[in-house]
Order: structure tokens, then C-alpha cells, then sequence
RNA sequence: GUGCCUGUAGCUCAAUGGCAGAGUACUUCACUGUGGAUGAAGAUGUUGAGGGUUCGAGCCCCUCCAGGCACCCCA
């Protein structure tokens, strides 16, 4: 045991049943977003350094991306985000593309950092953005694709929240207490931050950025005013939006909420499960320029990102992972001794023949047989033995009830559809 | 990248510096046409890796690896 080559450091063995899961979320993510229309699409895992230069935050590109040499020498960097990506192959076909073009995501991403429970440095992420369109209806919409999935895996409005705020807003807000543009980037950032750092420290923090007794205390009195939304036309509107999406009860207003990268110029939003155990399950926004870093002609869009990591604990937490994914429609033929084992094969190709997902047995005791199948998971097993054989019948057990009864076989097929 | 905690059988965990154990899971049998129970028997470890202190180390010290918590950052 000890002498197996151990996995890079952050990374995960997905075995069949983690497989499943694995599958399960993608189909439900899928569905999520293409009822609202959306077209998956994808990029290389692989990327020039130079395509984050521009953007990103500085510090993703800088500091967490896997960057190493190609055999000619050349940089090279493991995604660690999709957005430049999108935003590439948006500005190379930006003549061709049907705008608004509603477009999501699904595979592999690396960054560089300390692993802990809800990160690793390999992982899964969901992006899903609509780009082309500044209209508040389709920030409602992303909120609306978000809200949908989380109700598709069965995460009610009581267990998580998507909270929203919106950084004109607060920008405003930021100039009516007399915050120079200089200081407002680092403040924004320490607002993101106020819940994880001591209160004292946090004002001392904030203190250092310039700002006065006054100003300190109109800004904790900002980001506790659940209210200031109704200073936004943006987001009242949005709010009605929402309404009439039928998402309402899982969104809410706070002012907290600003987001670290750079290129969000409007909406923000983060879906948290409620009691605070885990880290932000998705996060995501609007922004302006899209794709002008990468040299094409400037478009806005909304979107978000989900990793597949939180959002798996999360579910495990509200025991909300189905259990039997392993052999969902799978059926499985017991070989009653070496003289049946033709006549089982026969059976189970003719099942095959008809859709069904069979597994064979190899000739043992029954008692064997059927311990096997109870464990591989399967629903339903399958006796063929003489007497069956003799009047053209198979037994068929229901392994979950306990209950079995013979069939005619020319039935058998029928009867798992 | 910084600080702290943890690492013993497949899993969950015991063991004052003194013979490495339990529960569970596993294998075989009771049960030669049937898997959830019960009973009997059996197998399982270089105690994460390497070094040091000691008559003697799972336990103390050092280094490394991995995981967890906080920071940083973010999915």
C-alpha cells in the first residue's frame, strides 16, 4: 500500500460512485440551462499566459495559475478561469455571433492554492454568462438560471440565498460620504471582507485608508441597511423581474456583497447556504466590457460561475445526493450452474437487444450471486434455472422489496420499460 | 505564501515511553434454487515517510508528505 505513487497534491479520484454524482450534477446544471435556452460550449484546458495578463484578477493569474514551459519553451497556464476564454473566442467571431448570445460551461479548472474543505486545485466549474445585452431583465435571468438549479437539486429558499447588490449603487454611495476614486477600489475590498475580520481591526483597516470618524460610521450604518436597495432604480426594477420569474423567496438584498474580481461594473450576486458552514456556492455579475481587453469591440453580459466542490458538500449536508446512482436501470442475470451458462448468455443478450443494461454472474452458488448483486446495487436479478428453462419462464426478483414471480420470456423485456 | 491542529486495519477510533487492539466492513462455513438477520471460524498493519533521543518510540524531538481550520484568494 505505501509504495503506490500518491495524486497531485489537490486533486481528486472520482471512483464510480463520485463518477455518478459527478454526472448527476452536469445533467441537472444542463437542464437548468437550457430551459432558458443557453448552448453549452467550450475552450482549451491550455492557455497562453497572455490572455490573462489583461485581465483576472492580478493575483489569479500571478499568484494561482499552474504557469510552466512547453517543450519549445513557450509559457503556458492550466486555466484557472473561462471568462478571458469566452472572451476570446466571443472577439474572434464577433461579426458572425447572433447577439445575445446565451452560452454555458462545464469542465476542468487548476489554481495553485492551500486545498481545504470546498477547495481544491482541480476542479469542476459551471460557467454560464449571457453576453451582448445590458438590459436588467437578463441580470434577472442569470438570478433566475441560478435560482432554477438550486430548486432542480432540491435546495429550498430556506437553506440557501442568493444575495445580490449592485457596485453602481454602492460607488454611489461611496461619493455621497466623501470617498475620494482613489480609495474606493481597497474600501470596496475591505467591505467584501468585513465579516471575517474582528470588528477592531477591520475599523483600524478602514482607518488607514484615510477615512474619517464620520465617514466609518456612515459606512456601517450602510452595510446594515437592508433597505438601500430601494435607492436603486436598478435593482428595484430587477427586484420586480424576479418576482415574476418565480424566484423571489431566494433572493435577497446586501450591501456586503461586492465580489473581488475587477471587471464587474453593475449587478454582483453569491448564493450562500444560510447557516454560513460553507464557502459561496457560486458567484457572479454583470460587466461592461466583455471582450475590449482581448481586442475586440466592447460588449456587456452577465454571468456566473459555479465549482462543483461546495455545492457537492452542501448537498451532502441536506442529505439531498440520491443514493442509488450506481445501476439505475441495470439488470442482472444469475448463471444457475456451468450447464445454464449458454442459455443465460442467450437470455442476456436478448435483454441487451431490447435496451436493457444487463450485467452476467458467472456460474457459482446463487447465494453468491445474489450477495454480488446486492451490493454492485443492481434493482432487479434474474433466475433461469431448469425449470424455468422447461416451461419458458424467468424468475425475476425485486432486490429493494424482496419479491419475486416468474414471467413468460417473451415478456421479460417489457416488463423493465 | 503565513500561522495552528491532525495522521494507527478498507472505514470509525482505542492503546502511562514497555507484547499494536476494538467495533464495523471483508473471506469461508452453518445455507448444493436466493442477497437485509443470527452463530462459528479466518484474514488484515513497515502506526503517513525518513531521521534523531532512549535499554525500549504509535507516543518525545527534527525534516518531509497529505488532510483540516484561520488568513490570503476565490468556485
Amino acid at each position: 500500500m505505501k509504495e503506490i505513487i500518491r495524486s497531485v497534491k489537490g486533486t481528486r479520484d472520482f471512483y464510480p460512485d463520485e463518477m455518478a454524482r459527478r454526472t448527476w450534477l452536469v445533467e441537472k446544471l444542463k437542464k437548468a440551462s437550457e430551459s432558458f435556452g443557453y448552448q453549452r460550449y467550450e475552450g482549451p484546458c491550455l492557455e497562453t499566459i497572455d490572455l490573462y495578463a489583461a485581465k483576472s484578477g492580478e493575483e489569479l493569474v500571478k499568484e494561482q495559475a499552474f504557469v510552466f514551459e512547453d517543450r519549445g519553451g513557450d509559457p503556458i497556464t492550466l486555466r484557472p478561469e473561462l471568462t478571458p476564454t469566452l472572451a476570446r473566442m466571443v472577439a474572434s467571431q464577433q461579426n458572425q455571433l447572433v447577439l445575445p448570445l446565451r452560452w454555458w460551461a462545464f469542465g476542468p479548472f487548476w489554481r495553485y492554492e492551500r486545498p481545504q474543505k470546498g477547495r481544491t486545485r482541480e476542479f469542476y466549474q459551471w460557467n454560464i454568462d449571457l453576453i451582448g445585452s445590458d438590459a436588467i431583465q437578463v441580470d434577472a435571468e442569470l438570478l433566475a438560471v441560478a435560482a432554477n438549479f438550486l430548486r432542480l437539486v432540491g435546495l429550498k429558499s430556506d437553506m440557501v440565498q442568493i444575495l445580490v447588490n449592485d457596485r453602481r449603487l454602492m460607488d454611489r454611495m461611496l461619493t455621497e460620504i466623501g470617498i475620494s476614486s482613489e480609495t474606493k477600489p481597497d474600501l470596496l475590498r475591505l467591505i467584501d471582507r468585513i465579516d471575517k475580520q474582528p470588528a477592531d481591526v477591520w475599523e483600524k483597516n478602514v482607518a488607514d485608508l484615510g477615512l474619517n470618524f464620520e465617514q466609518i460610521k456612515a459606512i456601517k450604518a450602510l452595510l446594515i441597511n437592508t433597505q438601500l436597495w430601494q435607492e436603486s432604480q436598478e435593482l428595484s426594477q430587477l427586484f420586480e423581474y424576479v418576482k415574476a420569474l418565480g424566484i423571489g423567496e431566494y433572493i435577497r438584498y446586501e450591501p456586503k456583497i461586492i465580489r473581488g474580481l475587477d471587471y464587474y461594473t453593475g449587478l454582483v450576486f453569491e448564493a450562500h447556504e444560510v447557516k454560513g458552514d460553507f464557502r459561496a456556492i457560486l458567484g457572479g455579475g454583470h460587466y461592461a466590457n466583455l471582450v475590449g481587453d482581448v481586442g475586440g469591440r466592447p460588449l456587456p453580459g452577465v454571468g456566473f460561475a459555479m465549482g462543483d466542490v461546495v455545492i457537492m458538500l452542501v448537498l451532502e449536508a441536506y442529505g439531498l445526493l440520491p443514493a442509488d446512482l450506481r445501476y439505475p436501470s441495470t439488470v442482472f442475470v444469475t448463471v444457475f450452474n456451468e450447464e445454464m451458462l449458454l442459455e443465460s448468455i442467450r437470455l442476456a443478450t436478448e435483454l441487451r437487444e431490447n435496451g436493457l443494461h444487463v450485467v452476467l454472474a458467472e456460474p457459482d452458488k446463487l447465494t453468491k450471486q445474489f450477495k454480488l448483486a446486492d451490493r454492485l446495487g443492481v434493482k432487479f436479478a434474474l433466475v433461469l434455472g431448469p425449470d424455468e428453462l422447461a416451461n419458458d419462464t424467468v424468475v425475476v426478483k425485486d432486490l429493494n422489496t424482496f419479491e419475486q414471480r416468474p414471467f413468460p420470456r417473451k415478456d421479460l423485456a417489457s416488463i423493465f420499460i
